[in-house]
DNA sequence: AATCCAACGATTTTT
DNA sequence: TCGTTGGATT
């Protein structure tokens, strides 16, 4: 390699183009877009509200500097969330443009990050083909560190810690840096140790899990200046796809990277940020301004999408946040009915109401696929699942477990890694007793022990152990087996076309045999998605590059194009569209999450009410909100109030229509037995103040703005001993602090734990 | 080493 | 209430 730097050598093929006057692509934008693509010198915040065409100003701004001669493609930066969004947008800059965008810096974060961090891998002691380690191994890994150290996995769970360590990662924090952050609940106080023995693990398994593909980027800018100024240099436009979901780490890699030519662009909403749960900071499109000097705030405020109403409706639930960047957003559509908003009695009313209107509109000839029922929480798909079978209506669930993700793909995919890899630790340990082999955890604890000893990879010290007489029997043979096996495949891996190599793999190892002996109802799909697997390894030129595919590009990219509703999350539903949605499950409780509210206080409640504007405007014409009267909560039957967010729908653009039996014709005949369907097995409410009314009654809660400073990590506004106040406690000091959680001793209520958002200095 | 039972706990999820 | 998980059992 004779430049150490060099990310592909494509940019001698594509020299200045044409400088054509007439830019026809720039036509087909309104002002605000065309503004927004033509800024092209320094920082640009594109504030784009749901609908207003973003992806279309980013694809456009993209080929613009491409077409304008201003940069080549290896000059330029794009960087996006997901796989789909990057896939949309090269689709689109391809079309634009005329040429494939192959080998453009236009991907994931991850990806990219990764790409950058195989060619400066050994600035952090890793070698350039490092293993990506998906949450499974890290899980092992996180245990394996856990049962070391004798800490009781029941008391600190090994999920817990894995989380804790993802969000230092998240914030750009390496372990020297995560001392100073308060997490001090862990195992006493030894998460920061644990963190740190977790990476030093990772550097000897020469692995790196997804937080490190960009922290690792990180720690070498700051390792080799050198190489960052090479970067800096290089990129002469940067443009940030979903920016309110960027988080710490994200955000400090940018800022270093744009810091060369200062060209960047940053597309985002702060009204759709619902993922500061896993580490996006809304802050950081908060703070853009202050961020990049002089930079240039653009709002697309018309949007393309929705009625009036719906905008209507959606606009002002969303005006009830604080701290918005705001935009107003408008629509020239004309007509459309009122968001509908309606009231049932119990979960099953509801998916019966939702699927009757399906079924209307889909007699009226709509398409199914137009049609999408959006919910807060997973399992609220079944009761509709369980409805659309009854009836026959053909249906969809988007998310839920994805191809790769299953438990024999996984397998198969451990199989491939041990053979590309001999010292890849994690998935030998997952294969070599799949399907058994007399291999328990007493013999692979003795290799364990031996493989630390010496310092060598499992399979190193396998061959070892084989040949001492410490394994006797079964554990032994099978062991050898393995081995041999592992050996013969890497010998012929280089020559054998790779579904063959596969389909070898997985005969002779008797994996398939063990999954065709199995009499459970899943084996039989699992052979099929076994020989899926070994069709989709036709697209692939090598076992590495299938791999990294693997690793980064976790996603089904097969879409279904038959007619079907489809259900899903309303975090799933962020980026789509469809002519109708239903939003069920509008309570208290569920909607906003109970759990939101009681761990994450005004903050969560914000996010939760963004998540409700980004359900309303997934909708282009029909929009209906449905909620509750009762729900089966962990098989109890528990009361529910309608959420805040329907009180929030101003009157002007809803239609309100309570069912009998729903929480309104309750109110209306106090006592009155609810004349709706199966009166006889009409469930029995148990305790009358439900779980979920706990949060009702602090319906006064402190709106404290998100400030911009929140999310630096220095210490909380809260420190131990301070005086404080709440709203339902009263005055109280406090005791300790964790995170955003406090201790508080209550002068008459005692010692209770609450979220800081609760709580005002006294 | 594999199978069975009790205890737990139960948002959102991409890479 | 139900599914998962880890310990105890054979």
């Amino acid at each position: 390699m004779s430049d150490p730097f060099d990310l592909g050598g494509f940019e001698e093929a594509c020299g200045p183009a044409p400088l054509a006057g007439s830019a026809r692509y720039l036509e087909a934008l309104n002002p605000d877009q065309a503004a927004a693509v033509e800024a092209l010198d320094g920082p640009v915040l594109v504030l784009a509200g749901a609908g207003t065409g973003k992806t279309r100003v980013l694809t456009t701004r993209l080929a613009h500097i491409i077409q304008t001669g201003r940069a080549m493609p290896g000059e330029t930066l794009t960087v996006t969330f997901t796989n789909k969004a990057a896939r949309e947008m090269k689709a689109r800059v391809e079309s634009l443009v005329g040429r494939s965008v192959e080998g453009w810096h236009l991907g994931t974060f991850h990806a990219i990050g990764a790409r950058m961090l195989r060619r400066h891998a050994e600035l952090v002691g890793l070698k350039s083909n490092f293993t990506i380690i998906d949450t499974d191994d890290q899980i092992r890994l996180i245990k394996q560190i856990l049962s070391a150290d004798n800490i009781d996995e029941k008391k600190w769970p090994a999920r817990t810690l894995a989380g804790i360590i993802d969000r230092w990662k998240d914030r750009g924090l390496t372990p020297d840096k995560a001392e100073g952050s308060v997490n001090g609940e862990f195992a006493n106080g030894r998460a920061v140790a644990l963190y740190g023995a977790y990476q030093e693990r990772l550097v000897t398994l020469n692995a790196a899990d997804f937080g490190d593909l960009l922290l690792h980027n990180l720690v070498l800018f700051a390792a080799d200046p050198e190489v960052l100024r090479h970067y800096q240099r290089r990129f002469k436009y940067i443009l940030v796809d979903e920016y309110q979901d960027s988080n710490v780490a994200q955000y400090l890699w940018i800022r270093l990277l744009a810091q060369g030519h200062r060209n960047i662009c940053c597309v985002g909403d702060d009204d759709q940020s619902i993922y500061a749960w896993r580490g996006a900071e809304v802050g950081n499109i908060l703070r853009f301004e202050t961020d990049f000097a002089g930079a240039r705030v653009i709002r697309l405020e018309r949007n393309y999408r929705s009625t009036a109403h719906i905008l209507g409706a959606a606009s002002e639930l969303i005006d009830h946040n604080e701290g918005r960047l705001g935009k107003s957003l408008w629509t020239n559509t004309q007509g459309g009915d009122k968001v509908m908003v309606r009231g049932v009695w119990d979960g099953e009313a509801e998916a019966r109401a939702v699927s009757d209107e399906i079924e209307r509109l889909r007699r009226a000839g709509h398409a199914l696929n137009e049609v999408a029922v959006l919910v807060r929480a997973s399992h609220q798909t079944r009761a509709f699942e369980e409805r659309f079978i009854q009836i026959g209506l053909p249906y969809r669930v988007i998310g839920g477990l994805r191809f790769y993700e299953r438990l024999e793909i996984r397998d198969a995919i451990a199989y491939l890694r041990a053979i590309a890899q001999p010292d890849d630790d994690l998935a030998f340990e997952r294969i070599v007793n799949k399907p058994k082999r007399g291999i328990g955890a007493a013999s692979l604890q003795t290799l364990n022990l031996l493989a630390r000893a010496r310092g060598m990879p499992l399979i190193a010290a396998a061959r070892i152990l084989i040949e001492s007489d410490e394994l006797r029997g079964r554990a032994r043979a099978g062991l050898g087996t393995v081995i041999d096996n592992l050996d013969r495949w890497r010998s012929v891996a280089q020559t054998m076309p790779l579904p063959r190599l596969a389909e070898t793999v997985l005969e002779e190892s008797g994996y398939t045999d063990m999954w065709r002996a199995d009499r459970s109802v899943e084996a039989p799909g699992r052979l099929e998605n076994l020989k899926e697997l070994i069709s989709a390894l036709e697209e692939f030129a090598g076992l590495d590059t299938f791999l990294e595919h693997v690793s980064l590009v976790m996603d089904n990219a097969g879409a279904n194009l038959d007619d079907m509703a489809n259900v899903m999350t309303l975090h799933g539903a962020k980026g789509l569209e469809f002519d109708t949605v239903f939003l069920p499950g509008w309570e208290d409780g569920l909607f906003p999450h109970q759990r939101a509210l009681d761990e994450g206080g005004v903050k969560a409640l914000e996010e939760e009410r963004r998540l409700a504007y980004v359900g309303l405007t997934r909708a282009r014409r029909r929009a209906q909100v449905l909620y509750a009267a009762s729900r089966l909560l962990h098989g109890q039957w528990v009361s529910a109030l309608p959420s805040r967010f329907v009180q929030e729908l101003p009157e002007a653009h809803v239609e309100r229509r309570a069912d009998m039996g729903s929480y309104e014709a309750g109110l209306a005949e106090p006592g009155a037995a609810p004349a709706g369907a199966g009166d006889s097995e009409r469930p029995r409410i148990g305790r009358r103040r439900s779980l979920w009314h706990r949060y009702a009654e602090n319906r006064t809660i402190d709106s404290t703005p998100i400030s911009v400073e929140t999310y630096d990590h220095g210490p909380g506004t809260f420190e131990v001993g301070a005086r404080v106040f709440h709203q339902k406690f009263g005055y109280g000091r406090i005791e300790a602090v964790s995170g955003n959680k406090l201790e508080i001793a209550f002068d008459k209520a005692g010692l209770k734990k609450v979220v800081d958002s609760f709580v005002a200095p006294a």
